[in-house]
DNA sequence: TCCAAATCACTACGTCTGGAGTACTTTAGA
DNA sequence: TCTAAAGTACTCCAGACGTAGTGATTTGGA
């Protein structure tokens, strides 16, 4: 089993682009070490196996899909109103754009948590603790809500992704239907309803 | 190429099947012929490719898993108000749990989807049929909400059955963050907002 | 500075699995 | 009895996997 971490990680990424491309059937090492560039057998030698390769992916597409910290800090500097999350939701789906391989990989990921304990369990973990965080986030740094918005957005935001990630014809302006939610979602003022 | 539409549909169930239990990588021939309970070589028979065993699929699983009819009638008897509209997101909540199959083999496909064009071509189609008649038929039943309204109740819908098919233990009781989901965004009574 | 050892990149090959397709046989219904 | 579908069993094949072998590069020690 070969070490070098460069190596490891860019492997990794590379799985993450065939599995957006070629979905969880395309996932093959070889397919990764030509997506990756490296010699036919790489991967092979990196991973002992397609499973824990999965994992590796599945513990590393977080890391690539959080938010920009530059970003959450300008909203900050701003007035903790609905406009400011209004603004987090667009940044959302502005990643989702940018990154849109690496979104499309997080839902093969998880109906492949469907079928394998080990994701799941790491997958729900994850998931719990970023909506944990998010919800302390949103009522520490004194936005407009409680839990319970923030479930809503995240469940609407859920739905929006993955309507855009693959069917992106159906819904119209998604600008503007954000804002629509927030409006609807999100109480005029903090503290709790 | 056999010509017997039961076992013809019967093969496509068994698809959906081997699709939500297996997933897109495990929808082989042998695997559909197996779930099916027919002879190895009998879905070789009945489809020229698994591209076309995966677009009828995509063409049955729509009335597969259609609302009841019965229920949309036993709703529409009672006031057109948010309760009903609750009623109805229930349902399909419901219809999730009941065949669960269903609508993971529907978001195997979404991802497929994203990989064939005319796989695309027609559920696109097919969806913002769908999204049309619901806002058809929400309008025109009375219930209260526009357009706007029913497109973020699809979103939201949306994002819950992800989230419920894939990672159930995120959230918490899913029947209330309907109902407060409903309140929020269901106005109170008809007409333009 | 030089040498030895170890690690890694890369090539190439043998093996193996499992799926596809299809000839052939059997069964059932008209 | 004739026909079409059901069922059986076989061959063929692609593609993936893992690894042995070789050359290059780096590391550590004297």
């Amino acid at each position: 089993m070969r070490k070098n971490e460069d190596r490891r990680r860019a492997l990794v990424d590379a799985a993450v682009d065939v599995l957006a491309t070629e979905g969880a059937r395309g996932l093959t090492f070889r397919a990764v070490d030509t997506a990756a560039g490296v010699p036919a057998g790489t991967a092979s030698n990196y991973f002992p196996s397609r499973d824990e390769l999965l994992s590796q992916v599945g513990a590393h597409i977080h890391v690539r899909l959080a938010p920009d910290p530059t970003v959450v800090a300008r909203t900050l500097a701003a007035p903790r109103d609905r406009a400011a999350v209004a603004r987090f939701m667009h940044d959302i789906l502005d990643r989702v754009t940018a990154d849109r391989a690496g979104y499309l990989a997080l839902l093969e990921l998880r109906l492949e948590a469907t079928r394998r304990p080990d994701l799941h369990r790491t997958f729900t973990a994850t998931m719990r603790a970023q909506l944990d965080d998010s919800v302390a986030f949103h009522v520490d740094s004194g936005l407009p809500g409680d839990r319970r918005t923030v479930e809503l957005l995240y469940i609407a935001m859920t739905g929006l992704i993955v309507e855009s990630l693959t069917l992106p014809e159906i819904l119209g302006d998604t600008r503007a239907l954000i804002d629509d939610l927030v409006d609807q979602v999100v109480p005029l003022v903090a503290g709790p309803r």
